[in-house]
Formats: C-alpha cells, structure tokens, sequence
DNA sequence: AAGTGGTCTAGACCACCGA
DNA sequence: CGGTGGTCTAGACCACTTA
C-alpha cells in the first residue's frame, strides 16, 4: 500500500478536509493512487497529517459520495477500478461549452414578460398569473445549432436590458446575486416538432434529447423553470449515482 | 418557526442522524415542514432532542445533499420551496417498475459467453480477451414493450442457469453477494436503427433514450457495462443536483 | 484476535449575515 | 452586535471482516 505525500496547510483559507480530498484526488487521476489500491486506513492517516479523524473522514467521505473511493467496514478504502465520469455540476450549458473550449453562440428568438402559464407557475410554486420572463434562445457553437433553450423565470429576477447573447443565463444570475443550489431535472427523447427541428437544422421527427429542470437559490426560492431541447448528435447528460 | 415533535429512540439499531433525518424528510412530505420553513438552528435542536451537534448536522446534511433543505451561514437552515424530485438511486429498471405497482415481463433474447470486445473490457478494466457474458433482454410492462437492455458482465459473476425471466440482473447479482455501490452513467437521444425499433414496436428512426452505464461493486471491481434503449414515450431519468 | 470503518460525544473557534 | 452555519479537536465504543 502506497504511503503517500500528503500534507496540509493550517494557514491556508482552504478548509483542511477539502485540502486533502483534493491531494488524494490528484493521486488517483496521476496514477499514483491506481485502481483497486487500498488507502491507509483513516486513523493512521489522520495521525500521519495532523488532523483529527473526523476530518480525515470527511476528506475521505466527500470522494466515497462522488463515486472516486469504495469504503467497507472491516476492510478499508480503495479506489474504483475504472474512470468515473466527473459531470459538472449545477452549471449551465454555455459555461461548460466555453470550458470545454467551444466558442458557443447565442440567439434570442424570444423574451418577454407576462403572466405564467399553469404549469410554470405550479412548478416555481408561483400564484397563478404572476409575471414571468419566457425566454427562448438558439444556442450553437462551431458546428451549427445545438440546442433551443426555453426558460420562464419569476419576471424580477431577470433584468430587462440584460444581454443574454453574450453572456450564459446562470452568469446574469449570478451577477443579480442570486446563488443557484439544487436542480431537479427529467431527462427524455422526443421526435423533434417542425419549429425545433427547423431551428436546430434537422428533420421533424428527428431524435432531441429533452431536459425539463427546476431550480433553487440559496433561500430555497424557486429561481427558474427550463425546457432544453438538444440535438441527439451533439450532447449527452453524465451523472453519477453512489449507494449510500 | 414551528416546533416539531422530534424524538429518537436510543434503543434502536437505526443510526441515531438517521431517524432525525427521516422524522424531518416526513415532516417535509405531510407538509407540517412547508416549502420556505425555517428549521430550528442546529444548536437548539441538537439540545432539544439530547444529541450533539455533530449528530444533528449530520443529519440535516443528508437531506441538504439530496437538495430538501438549504442551508445559508449566518441565515439559517430553510425548507425548499417546490417538490424537488427524488430519483431511485442504482436501482434496477426491473425493480423500479415493481416499485411502481406495475409488472415487468422479460424475455431473454440472447446469453452468451465469449472474449470481450475491445470497447468492454475497457470499460470494465479487463484484459483484452477476457471471457464475458453478454446478455439481450427485452423488458414489456402492461402496455407492451419499453425497453432493450444490452449487458456485458465478467464471465464468473454470472450463473450460467441464472433465471433472468423472472428476476432483474441486479437481483441475481445481489444473490450471488454483489453489492452495486457506484455507478456512471450517460444518457443521449438516437433515432432507433431497424432491430431495436422492430423489438419496440416503433418505426426505424423513432426517437429513443440511450442509458450507457458502468456500475462497480463495493470492493471497487466493475461488474457490468449496459446499453439500454428505451421507448421515448415511456420513460424518463430523474436527478437531482446540489452544489457543494 | 486484530484491524477496519460507522457512529457518537462535548466541547471549541471562526466567518458570515442581518438588524 | 447576536445568531447562524462551517470547521475542527481528541477522544470513545461498536459492528463488521478477515485470518
């Protein structure tokens, strides 16, 4: 069993659990920490850093819950034997385009304000006839047409100059100071209808992938309904599931 | 802020932060907990039900990561506002139709052992030539046929007499003392190609749901690759996301 | 029997938020 | 400023696995 080099930094702001996840995440995506490799176990660890074993647990724990390490009582910590997909997280769909270092674009075919529809005010948890954004934009990178985003926001969150054709929705979010923390999304196919194929440059009835999400700020307010309908051939969901 | 009734019973085998964490999840779901409801601080509640406070957090942590409550330093810990979806999580297809009071007939459409292609053993980790089972199966409910499930297992994991008729592959797995910890999945839109749309009951180029999905078991070993079509109309992925 | 992770305690100090 | 969650400590006992 590999012995490794970790350490911390007590006057880093960085707390030190998340110090040391990051230093045995590291290990593992270099190789020094291969598939199927036990890692101390957590007392002796903890010992060898520093810190208390509640925290080397959490270090470890934040890895177990992203799929990365395997625990067993009795037995010990390993790493999983295989490349687990790493999805971002919570992000929106132009900030991972432009960080896998794609140059997507931006259309507004729709914005306006004015009363939600039944379903959008359900979802938001919104009385019936409250104003809502509706927003509809073409998003295409290099190749051509991606995805049609549809998006009904309660209508103060979202400024009325705000210039969504160069910015990702989230970013103005962001910028509004509202901190985006739980999305519920459904994932599904669909034939694409005449307008969304027109749009994306497919046939009607071509495959879409649809993704309808819901999100929460901070406060628990719900923040955004979302209607995603992207090109089979140009995008996929990644997602991890760990049993507790 | 109302006081709830909360209580744990010591005696019981159940992880103290647990049954804290299911009496809040049920005061959530009875409404007695409502959407935009603060919850007593950590301290206080921790004293009021004899448990110390790392007990507590952890079990408001729990439902934080499964996006029920929100938490804001300095504010307070807040119900969110909106029925957030809670995805089965490394269930079986199988079991979750079961769970949902319908009844999943298969038929196994082929089952065979040989040398894994070169895609397989790469995803699994194995040496290339490595016996494994594949495995077609078809999955019907009530209305007629949803799914085509293809899987690729180590050859040992399996029995040779398995009766995947009449139970899903997780179950059998699990009898053979498997016990599926992570999973990574992806999932994208195709249009489907003249067997599997014939298998369905659709026409070729019938938009379908493709889940891809690698799944290890808790000493970290990769036990399966699947492909699985499913018919767009009958079925969906849920998940749900929290930012850390 | 020895070693591992799972749970739990009773404190502590700090950073951040809102009044 | 007081109240909140975020982090951290130094122990403890237990359940489970393996040998």
């Amino acid at each position: 069993m590999p012995v490794l080099p970790f350490d911390v930094d007590r006057s880093s702001p960085v707390p030190l659990y998340f110090q040391v996840a990051q230093q045995i995440e590291a290990a593992i995506d270099s190789g020094t920490l291969a598939p199927g490799d036990r890692l101390e176990n957590e007392v002796a660890l903890a010992d060898r850093l520093g810190l208390s074993r509640p925290t080397m647990r959490q270090a470890i724990q934040s890895l177990v819950e992203r799929g990365l390490l395997v625990r067993r009582r009795g037995v010990g910590t390993q790493v999983v034997q295989g490349r687990v997909r790493r999805p971002v997280r919570l992000s929106s769909l132009h900030d991972d385009l432009v960080r896998s270092g794609q140059h997507p674009t931006t259309t507004v075919l729709l914005h306006e304000t004015g009363p939600a529809p039944a379903e959008v005010a359900l979802t938001l948890g919104l009385a019936p006839g409250t104003d809502v954004v509706t927003l509809g934009r073409l998003r295409c990178v290099d190749d051509g047409p991606l995805a049609v985003l549809h998006n009904w926001l309660p209508a103060d969150l979202l400024p009325a100059d705000a210039d969504l054709t160069h910015h990702g929705l989230y970013e103005v979010l962001r910028a509004q100071g509202v901190h985006l923390r739980v999305a519920s999304q459904q994932i599904s196919a669909e034939g694409a209808d005449a307008e969304t194929a027109g749009r994306l440059g497919l046939d009607p009835g071509a495959p879409v992938l649809v993704v309808e999400r819901t999100c929460w700020d901070d406060s628990g307010r719900a923040v955004e309904f979302a209607r995603h309908h992207y090109r089979a051939d140009g995008y996929t969901v990644e997602m991890t599931l760990v049993d507790p």
